[in-house]
DNA sequence: CGTTGGGTTGATCGACCTCAATAAAAGTGG
DNA sequence: CCACTTTTATTGAGGTCGATCAACCCAACG
């Protein structure tokens, strides 16, 4: 039994051309939590102006730590890991993309991290350029900007406490319940949590190593907390797991 | 020989009156490096009107994890430290505010770390509805909250870097450095480091202990790659600290 | 049906934590 | 200015959690 679906995981299943015509923005099932959100009809269609759709299959690069930032995304399905490299190889996902996230909020010249897809995913693409441009003359779309960045900066403190003070089991817990509340605003679900990333994304991401979050999961599994599923894990005792998250 | 001036880290010195009337923004030395930068000078002289300056003593708490973000904060000297708690009282530090720094970018309605002085700090503070009010009618000023926004993400990326996969050694030689770098931003200085902030401060902010945070700084000593002065650290061997520091 | 990538489990090791003692600063009051 | 306390920093000894190394399982796939 596949936690949400499993192989399709909000990705458009099917064929994936790498330009698609696709949705116009108006109808986006996206809009209502991404940065579109809130934009009068007539900004609705600049945006849609500058907008090209692409597709991506898993394990694509959508850009690379260091490249000059030419172009910013907004996720519209799917998921994409986005990560740095220490130059000795080790690696650090510094998060995971979802439907309604945009790729490129700092707004600096050049990529801080690598975005590569985990699953097939659909994001707009947008010339940073016109982007720039277009949220000089919206200031909706400015604001709305700079509220995803605020909340994003919050997410990244919230990772800092995780990284530096929890212990293997709290982080794996605290990722687990995290994950499922970000999946519940996208499509509702609750006690299934999806997983479409491997054991080593989410060590990479936890700042521990695959055998440890394997025997995590493991443990947890054993204690009745959750049950883990083909393509992520199903929450028996979500109560409990709050605890060992050290969230309560 | 203190490191950088050593008890009067930028802060002034002498008394510190809660309310000054201090220096108007059009002659404020942190301007060129804080989000007041590149406004014009009828706006300069809008944010002026709704800002009020506020000096504090070393340990005082501008603002509470949780409390309603009435105020949002400009700091112009000193330096603070930015911290959550874990619910069983671990501390994790997410940064240190310097001068130039904003407090309260995430711009949510509760404050999402705490905020402690570590040396006098003397900040502007601007309610928070009138600073948005006032970014909504400037667009320089969004834009450049928005730039610092996403500096800030950035700089909380590489942080998660350093907390996820550099060793005790890697995170305290990261921490020197660039922390080295912002004080040369902010007064040029390039082979003393200051160090207001206590060893536990440091270890909060790297999930170390005291202790080993104390023994690296013996060890780099030993290696001469820097020697402990009061009140900081004055750098030997920069060059084999960026490579300690897994920066080059 | 061999290969490959991902996942699990076990045994051992070591980096960092914990506990403890001491030293050095920084206040504090006489 | 000097005793006295308190806070901060350093150093040592020993323990532990997660890393490392290694074996094995399983499903997908050509």
């Amino acid at each position: 039994m596949a936690a949400r679906g499993q192989g399709d995981d909000g990705s458009n299943s099917g064929s994936c051309p790498r330009f698609t015509p696709g949705v116009r923005c108006e109808h986006c099932l996206a809009r209502s939590i991404n940065v579109c959100h809130a934009l009068e009809l007539d900004e609705l269609v600049a945006l849609d102006g500058i907008a090209r759709r692409i597709c991506v299959e898993p394990h694509e690069i959508l850009f690379h730590e260091g490249d000059a930032a030419a172009e910013v995304f907004n996720v519209t399905s799917g998921m994409a890991r986005l990560f740095k490299v220490v130059p000795d190889g080790r690696r650090q996902i510094v998060g995971f993309a979802l439907t309604g996230d945009f790729l490129g909020l700092a707004m600096l010249d050049r990529h801080e991290y690598t975005a590569e897809s985990v699953t097939k995913v659909s994001v707009c693409e947008y010339k940073t350029r016109d982007f720039s441009d277009l949220s000089g003359k919206y200031p909706h779309l400015l604001q709305r900007l700079q509220s995803f960045t605020g909340h994003e900066l919050a997410i990244a403190h919230e990772q800092m406490v995780v990284l530096g003070r929890l212990n293997a089991e709290e982080r794996v817990a605290f990722f687990i319940l995290a994950l499922r509340d970000r999946w519940t605003r996208i499509d509702g679900s609750k006690t299934n949590v999806a997983l479409p990333m491997t054991r080593l994304d989410i060590a990479d991401y936890l700042g521990l190593t695959v055998e440890t979050v394997s025997r995590v999961f493991s443990r947890f599994a054993r204690q009745k907390l959750l049950v883990v599923v083909p393509g992520g894990v199903r929450l028996v005792d979500p109560a409990r797991l709050e605890i060992a998250a050290a969230r309560a």
